[in-house]
Formats: structure tokens, sequence, C-alpha cells
DNA sequence: TTCGATACGCACCAAAAGGAGAGTGTCGGC
DNA sequence: GCCGACACTCTCCTTTTGGTGCGTATCGAA
């Protein structure tokens, strides 16, 4: 909070012809790819993007590796940002279904991108890796 | 680690058409993904890739709100990963330098969905989280 | 009658993320 | 002679992330 007053203050200081709007609008963005660029919600949305409509269990079984306490979250704050719809049928057992918004799904195509460059340098990401190791270890 | 094994172990039950070799790549991508989808890696992302060249306490400033700390870590994860170059030039007081390389480039250009779709629906997500908050208050 | 299935909530705990502030080393300017 | 500049590192602290395991409600099946 301190830094990111400073922070403030420095930029105040200097953008005297910057309009203050674009600050406001920064600050939004910022906030939400803060909670959007997330692990599990990247890895979440590929799944339902992938499978359409999804109840609890078989989102987590899908996704693989996530605990049902980081599932449970992941899904409420995408469902807070629009991103999932939730929908509750009573019945017994429940009944749970997940789906994509016009927003998750837009967000999911925007990602798409980011999917790619992992599949397609993966391999150099890896090469860099060792030989940065080997860089500081010999 | 238990959720794992017993994904892997559904998982393998129920893909037996689908080649073992897609899996060891997509945990790479997961892997890489998960380090690279980060808050501040994104921002330092953008910021090289909008100024070019920076130097460490100029980078801090243009990323804002970033502490010493936190960059230090990200600039070398990132140099770790082959996105980054960084130069020493040994004078006094010393000076930095940090250039994208090819590949951090690249992913940069991945990410500009992510932004843009940010900058296209931030009003839309602040009012399904108002929305929400309603929702659930009320 | 007890068990399993579903979609969680809750409590407890470990590890990681992240911030604040102090220290470092050397030089040139005041 | 002391301060500031730069690019950090180190320590201490708080907050967040994430995992594990237990509890819950109800029904139908064994």
């Amino acid at each position: 909070m301190h830094a990111i007053r400073e922070a403030m203050a420095t930029m105040h200081k200097r953008s005297e012809e910057i309009p203050p709007v674009s600050k406001a609008v920064e600050s939004l963005v910022r906030q939400v790819i803060a909670q959007v660029a997330d692990k599990w919600t990247m890895l979440v949305l590929e799944a339902l993007e992938e499978h359409g409509t999804l109840r609890f269990t078989e989102c987590g079984r899908i996704v693989g590796g996530i605990s049902q306490k980081m599932l449970t979250k992941t899904l409420r704050e995408m469902e807070r940002d629009g991103l999932v719809i939730r929908t509750v049928h009573p019945v017994i057992p429940p009944h749970v279904d997940y789906t994509l918004t016009e927003l998750g799904r837009e967000l999911s195509a925007a990602f798409c991108g980011v999917w790619t460059w992992a599949e397609t340098y993966h391999a150099e990401v890896s090469a860099a890796r060792r030989a940065f190791r080997e860089r500081e270890e010999g």
C-alpha cells in the first residue's frame, strides 16, 4: 500500500500531461489482469472451453491436480467476475453445472495465443533454463 | 501429490486411445504457463515491450508498485527462462540493462490478446462483480 | 442399516509470495 | 569528508496460497 502510494505520487509528479482518466482505467485493467492471469483460472477456463458445461467434480478431474478448495475458490471468483454461470439443480444428490459466459469465452480466446506460445516454445524455455543453470554452476 | 496421482490414474483408465507423449508435453506446457502467467511477469514484459531496453530502477518505476525484491526475482526468472537478456556494464555506479529476447517478444505478442480483453471488458467485469455482491448481500 | 454419491464449508497447517527497511561498494560532486 | 546514485542482497515480518481431512444433507441401492 505504501509502495503504491509512493508510485502514485511519483507518477503524479512526472505525468502532468497525461490525462488522469487513463490512470483509473489502467488501475482497473491491472486489477482484472492480476485476478485473471492465474494458473488455476487459465486451466479451468481451458477445461470449460474444451468440454462445454461441466459439473464440479468433473471439472476438477479434467483440470487435474487441483484440490477441491482451490477449485471452489477459482470457480467462485470466475462466477463473481462474470466468466462462468453456476446453475444449481435442487436434486439429491446435488447437481451443479458450470458454463462459460460470452465474456469467459472471449477471455479463453484471448488466452489462446499464450497456450500456443507455450506449446510452440516450451522446448526453448527448457533449453534456456538448462543453459542458465550450467552458467550459474560452471 | 495424491490428487495428481489419482488424476493420472483416472486419465490412464479413460484415455487408452490418446498417445502418452501428449501427457509429457502437456505437463511441460502447464509448468511453463504456471510460471509465465504471473502478474509481475506480465507487467515487466509489457514495460520492456513498450520501452525497449530498460535499467533496473527505470523498469521498476515504469511497472509501478513493485518492490525491489519482486523486481529482482521476476527479472531473474525471466532471464532464466530466456525471455530477457541481462547486460552488466562494469562501471561505477553500476549499470545493468534488460532487453527482451525474441522469445520474450513472442510471448509479449501472445499476451496482447489478454491485455486487449482486459481493456475491452473491464467495465463488464466490474458490473458483474457489483451484481454478484448485490445478489449475495440482498 | 449402512454405504456411496455430490458439492461443497470449515478448521488446521505448511509453504510461498510479498513488503519494509537496512546494508554494500565505489565514485564523483558539494 | 559526507551524501547520493545504482543495483542489488539480506533479514524480518505479514499475507496469501494451497493441501488435508473432517463434517453435512439426502436419497437410493445393497
